[in-house]
DNA sequence: CGATTTATTTGACCTAGATCAACGACGCCG
DNA sequence: CGGCGTCGTTGATCTAGGTCAAATAAATCG
């Protein structure tokens, strides 16, 4: 049954926010969620593309993986985040459920079609599209050549900007404290290192003062600009 | 004054194979050929996105880099391909000519609203962006996870493949030779190595016999699929 | 609540690839 | 043709981060 969208929790944030409220109707009849427990692969490298989707709470990991059993997390994706691929008949990576995840699922050629029928859904995808190749170039820039301290900052400061996303500046050395969605081993997988250097790298930042853990997955950023600095990022959060 | 499109060497390949006869002609209105050096930057990080446009002949590279020197090529790109960020008022990488260059420019502003006119359009850069995205991960994971001699295995491959892009798998044990766009330097910078360890690599794959190199730039590749196998890729070349 | 399992931290040591340093091979120009 | 600058190769050494091992610490379960 067709679930209504305005009581969605990321209604406007999402990629439905593109759309009128008669067109949401549209989108809402061929919707279905679904509830996936931590952990669980969502789909398989090479599983057929049958749905695409919002993510309506959670966090999920998109890695490829070698037999060997070497592992990199190639996108992490966030409540209102798009996950899947229109117009391509199977998945080129796995995606699984680091939390528990909620979807608002689609029916990838309806969704294909309503692409089609409504340009403004597709331009905002496109757009958010576009994003996320930006991303993912900053992404190969970090594993390709900083350090391991350099990359734990970095990739505790794109959680920090995604996790409160208001993101957008605000003011100069702010605090910020959240808890990591992930494991120091998704973490490892996150930046092409092994779990011990992650950990000694976090044990790293705490003795310098730049973070504080309560315990392992709650950080505390006494002043993000600091971290900032210390990932080799630029000081200016870069817009959205 | 707008070129002839009838004669362009990427019409079909490119995005403008979209477009039917009388759409091409307006899109001929708003575009300019540019012809960029060998070498030189065509557009720096941070500057203004004023242009949009297709890959008609030779190289570019896209890099991200650091103040003190550390440098990283995240994405290639070859004729044909798009190059540039619609709907974004700023670049996000440097681009440069790696050969010399040809562009058939669009006006940024004109060609978003192109875009918004010609769904076929749209629906055709969403489908390139969404395959650069691919593209981009595969090479993520490759950074992040593989050894030197793989790294370099695989950019062979996937140079071979986007050179003579009829790539679609043919045979198996199929020879190819190619010349290497890129210098072992752009090379070590595309796989987060240095120049060294892409020669030694290059040195051992010759030893192997896994290729032949006739000068340094002339890559003679005996048996893709051995090649393939070295850098740890699926050896079905992957559907593009 | 104690037993067991699983995640994280820390230490000791090792290695793939970086760094430093020649050296050879081309092209280019006078 | 010969000097020179750039690019690529090769060798010797060093080191950041990997590997192996052990000690906590936290979560799970009966």
């Amino acid at each position: 049954m067709a679930n209504r969208c305005e009581t969605c929790a990321v209604r406007h944030r999402s990629l439905c926010g593109a759309l009128e409220q008669k067109e949401v109707e549209r989108l809402s009849q061929i919707s279905r969620r679904t509830t996936i427990p931590a952990g669980k692969a969502i789909v398989a490298e090479g599983d057929k593309a049958v749905f695409v989707a919002n993510i309506l709470s959670g966090t999920v990991k998109l890695t490829r993986s070698l037999e060997d059993g070497r592992r990199q997390i190639v996108g992490l994706q966030f409540p209102s985040d798009f996950l899947g691929r229109p117009f391509r008949t199977h998945w080129s990576v796995q995606a699984e459920a680091v939390s528990e995840v909620e979807l608002c699922q689609f029916d990838r050629k309806q969704f294909e079609q309503m692409i089609t029928d409504f340009p403004t859904l597709e331009q905002r995808l496109l757009a958010r599209v576009l994003d996320e190749l930006d991303r993912i170039r900053e992404w190969l820039f970090i594993v390709g050549r900083k350090t391991a301290a350099e990359r734990v900052a970095s990739l505790l400061v794109m959680i920090a900007d995604r996790e409160h996303d208001a993101g957008c500046g605000s003011s100069l050395h702010e605090t910020v404290v959240f808890d990591l969605p992930i494991s120091r081993s998704e973490m490892a997988d996150c930046l092409g290192l092994t779990i011990e250097t992650v950990s000694r790298q976090m044990s790293q930042l705490t003795a310098q003062g730049a973070i504080d853990l309560r315990n392992s997955r709650s950080v505390h950023i006494p002043d993000l600009q600091r971290l900032r600095r210390i990932g080799g990022l630029a000081v200016d959060p870069a817009a959205i």
